[in-house]
DNA sequence: CAACATCCCTGACATTTGTCACGGTCGCCT
DNA sequence: AGGCGACCGTGACAAATGTCAGGGATGTTG
């Protein structure tokens, strides 16, 4: 049992990063990749076909975002752990990314390495946190935003103005000014856009 | 001649998909990565000391993007022929690697099988384009945006006042204005922020 | 139940923003 | 020289934005 190969999911959007972690991973004589998928909506469908014991989650994906195909991982299939890798630092990736279930969390500026021996220990169990990314979760808090505020701030994001904003949200045109103002306020801006930059460096959205 | 091996020089600033790449590339039995560097001001010194045939730059890089760096090395090593992989699917980004010198544009979409073959290509002296995307690159055209409405564009991107935009750029406040103005006519937008997210989208930042 | 927090909305206000018309400078091309 | 376009600035105006002080509805917690 203890001399079996590790199986792995792989899940990125990018073929081409995909492909490539594939070979850097199948250089590993204990490693084997038995599944990969593009979309996050796949992931659950591959890992019940192939029965991997560590899934590797990229967060930026279509379909669903890394952070949600943890969640349906971790209930679907509970035998698999799950190692987060993005290439954004964002704090808020880190802590949601473990309270959706996942075992490790690895940013894209690691050496390659230290990507097979981050699988190892996921797969023994242990836990993966990249140590500078946790100070930075330490200090910058859970977000501070509203269910609502963040609703607003998420589409807030590709610059339409506030008219837009309420026929999307639903809502008043002075509510979601107000909304605005809030996470103005909350998040140190002294701007919509601003706002919207800072939340997103941070993960909240 | 004809048997020996491709030299390849690879350019990216995220180290684990800097080792993916080469992992990827080793497999193929023509190719040998001979140098590894994550920063775009260190591309020239490498390709001196290495004299690799093919340089695979990303675009996305500290210190100096692979545009820079594209022109930077077809002047200093012109015996070294350029191909260009990027995140983004930018219409400009194409444009301005052409026209630095590159030999190909590769998305990271692409499926990882035919990176091996597109550095022989470009190698082989072709040019290797998405096609896809060049259509994009010709309807979406050269930027409209004149030397200014670019500045200012540019450092609105971080969502800052005018007043803000005034300093950095070291003009007035109602010019400043008129150029935003401008922008966000001939960008088709209807908001600051809007124009500033087609501008990027278009790769004229 | 009462206190509390969150959400939604209203209305009004000062500020900022986007637009327009205008004049002036500079460099480039015919 | 004259014309052209890009650049900088001014001033003024309507529209959008950000802020504030309220009020009502809901759910949670002590």
């Amino acid at each position: 049992m203890s001399d079996a190969l590790i199986r792995v999911l792989l899940a990125d959007d990018q073929a081409l990063v995909r492909g490539a972690l594939a070979a850097l991973l199948s250089l590993e004589p204990d490693l084997e990749v038995v599944a990969e998928v593009g979309r996050g909506d796949e992931v659950v469908d591959a890992a019940r076909r192939t029965a991997p014991d560590v899934a590797l989650l990229d967060v930026e994906m279509p379909g669903a975002d890394g952070i949600a195909a943890t969640a349906a991982l971790a209930e679907a299939v509970p035998g698999c752990r799950v190692l987060v890798v993005t290439t954004f630092g964002r704090p808020g990736y880190l802590r949601r990314a473990m309270e959706a279930g996942a075992s490790g969390f690895v940013v894209k500026d690691t050496p390659a390495r230290q990507l097979a021996e981050a699988v190892r220990r996921v797969h023994a169990g242990l836990r993966v946190v990249d140590p500078s990314l946790a100070a930075e979760t330490l200090v910058a808090g859970r977000s501070p935003l509203t269910a609502r505020e963040t609703d607003v701030l998420r589409a807030a994001r590709d610059g339409g103005t506030v008219a837009d904003l309420a026929a999307v949200v639903h809502l008043s045109e002075g509510t979601v000014r107000n909304h605005l103002s809030a996470a103005i306020g909350k998040t140190g801006a002294r701007t919509r856009a601003e706002a919207v930059r800072i939340a997103e460096q941070n993960g909240w959205l």
